[in-house]
DNA sequence: CATGAATGAGGTTTCATTCAT
DNA sequence: TATGAATGAAACCTCATTCAT
């Protein structure tokens, strides 16, 4: 039907990414996507090694792409020029990445909940872990530099990466439906630069 | 030990827990389950209809817990007495909670990842949502008595509300984990107040 | 609840009987019956080995009730007078007892027909075979009786005595529901009598 | 042998057959089957739904037979001559086809015998009931003609047509296994008919 | 005697994977 | 390369039977 190679990949990957992330993985059978995908159930057997590594693949490459498009968005200071607001910009850029990345693949954070620390010991992609530490990375960087620069002040800038995955995370999968693209993005950079709390005057204050 | 008791079906809840979340669902056994507990594989289906039910039972029953604790820790205003910072106090003591409760139940976020919106329609716990929907409210009113109170400058309360258990479990689930409860804890709270943002002076800032 | 002993075996043997006349021998789970008949189901071991004891002992009782009022019914020749129609008697007899037993014993048929060469041949009740043999002998013998008083005609007594019960049976189980006792009887008298091909001859004869 | 076909169903169904007529239900394995044909366990699910599926399947299929051969065999009238034996010619035909039948399918009886009015309600073979009515009909019909033709005389057609299927399967079921089906057949015929009454006129008759 | 919670062997059924076509 | 019939390991689940109470 299509070319030998590519195309039926990309078909594959496409369909199981509709049922995986409809039912949880035990309750999608390789027929059905074989069924939905209009081709042979000995077929992916060519594409993929095994249910598995279909699974994981799937997943692999979305994260991929999103790391990917992360890097070379949010390039440590591109230009020599004198960029004042770095941190801020970096901040802005990568929020907005994950948002976009979120709301033009809705399924993904659906595939992403799937994983966690056990079953990611017991995948082939030994890279896997390299990926995560990569966007784990390239948010903590953006911050700590803003620090440097006396632009951000935070204590425990690991967890703060850690933090802006999760927020996503959370309006796709449980969040109210009916928020634009922007809004989740401002509300997100809003917490992540403000918080919520009204400051009155220049006041200080302890929060332990 | 001859009546279908309080005391083996906590046996059975707490070995389930155990092994779900050290493997995804369809690679635990409950073959494995009885065995772990040292009881029969006949006996879980006293307990349990089936291996789902069980799955759901565990995971609500520690939701529900966590709901309830929030539910009388955060109620509304308690004393008549003039508390003017209610919801700076509010959201501490949820964010304590919340934390407390994950470090607690280190294994119940690794289970709830797996629940999501196409899970949840198809169980028959009806008030799964019900309970889903009283946590984003209790956080959600905390924050927008806070607003009423001119305390709190909030435009989408909702999201914040749906934040915050994010954050959460991006901790427990990929988060650094050398960290004590209160540093997570003192983390959330400070993005949630203030953000990360240095103020220099009270100056002015634009989103978009 | 009862006298220990013989009322609540009738008790388990009607129940069980109801049940097992309702659906297959493998449908029928003792927790069922112990259900229905109101006991715990570690009593119906008090009382029978296993569900196959249960199950044949329900059949065995009923056959041998049967037998044995055959047996009293259908002596041969009890008074030495000269009963010149003692064949035709007997069969009377024998049938209306047949059709009298399927009528009071409605699920009885239903038993039996489960009953096959395969199954009886496993079964630790050695004396069933016999019980089956004396049936069959005892209205072989009547038909015999007749040939030799000249009153009856048949080459193969033993088939004829086999048809009997089979024909009682074939009423029992598919046949129109809405016939009484002595219509099925006289019918089957009839048959077994005069068969129904009209005799040339303006013959007449009558049946009751 | 790739596509899933004839030859492999019938090779199922016909070792089912005979390990089904060897022992009750509940004691047949779905395993046994699968070793008895030389097949995988999972390859029954092929061409059945489950184990009731392939059992009933198994005697519909013979019943079909039978009653198709009947239906062609005992036309009402197929040629327009004189045939004024009719329905004596078609109670023989039906009875030597059903005789016949039994002999050919030594199982089919014994199969039969465990489908009661209780099984046939729950089973999804719809036109079961058809079935059975219409062989009971087939039997019927030729004996109504018979009596209007004023050949014979029956006031309970409906009856006598119910015990002839009876009568078959009392003698395969238990009766003497050393008779030939020509006696069977000629027993039944002569019961049906005339049945074992010595008639007292001096009046000749032969059966066959 | 009576009970019913507990058991675990063994049954049915599923489905990832293979391989002849 | 593509297929889908065939496979059988292994999962879930049932239920006859036991035994502590």
């Amino acid at each position: 039907m299509q070319r030998p190679d590519e195309k039926k990949r990309a078909l594959i990957t496409a369909t199981a990414a509709r049922l995986f992330a409809q039912r949880p993985f035990h309750k999608v059978r390789l027929e059905d996507i074989a069924a939905e995908a209009k081709i042979g159930k000995g077929t992916l057997y060519i594409y993929f090694d095994n249910k598995e590594d279909l699974y994981f693949s799937l997943i692999y490459d979305g994260f991929l792409r999103l790391v990917e498009r992360l890097r070379t968005q949010v390039a440590p200071a591109p230009a020599p020029d004198g960029p004042a607001q770095t941190a801020a910009e970096g901040l802005k850029r990568i929020t907005t990445e994950l948002v976009s990345f979120a709301f033009g693949h809705p399924h993904f954070f659906e595939l992403m909940r799937t994983i966690g620390p056990g079953v990611l010991k017991s995948n082939p992609h030994a890279d896997w872990n390299h990926l995560r530490h990569e966007l784990q990375t390239l948010i903590e960087d953006t911050i700590r530099r803003g620090i440097a620069a006396g632009e951000l002040d935070d204590p425990l800038p690991q967890l703060t990466a850690a933090f802006l995955p999760g927020m996503v995370r959370s309006v796709m999968l449980f969040g109210p439906r009916c928020l634009s693209e922007n809004e989740v993005r401002d509300q997100i950079l809003r917490l992540l630069e403000h918080g919520i709390m009204r400051r009155t005057e220049p006041a200080g204050h302890q929060t332990t």
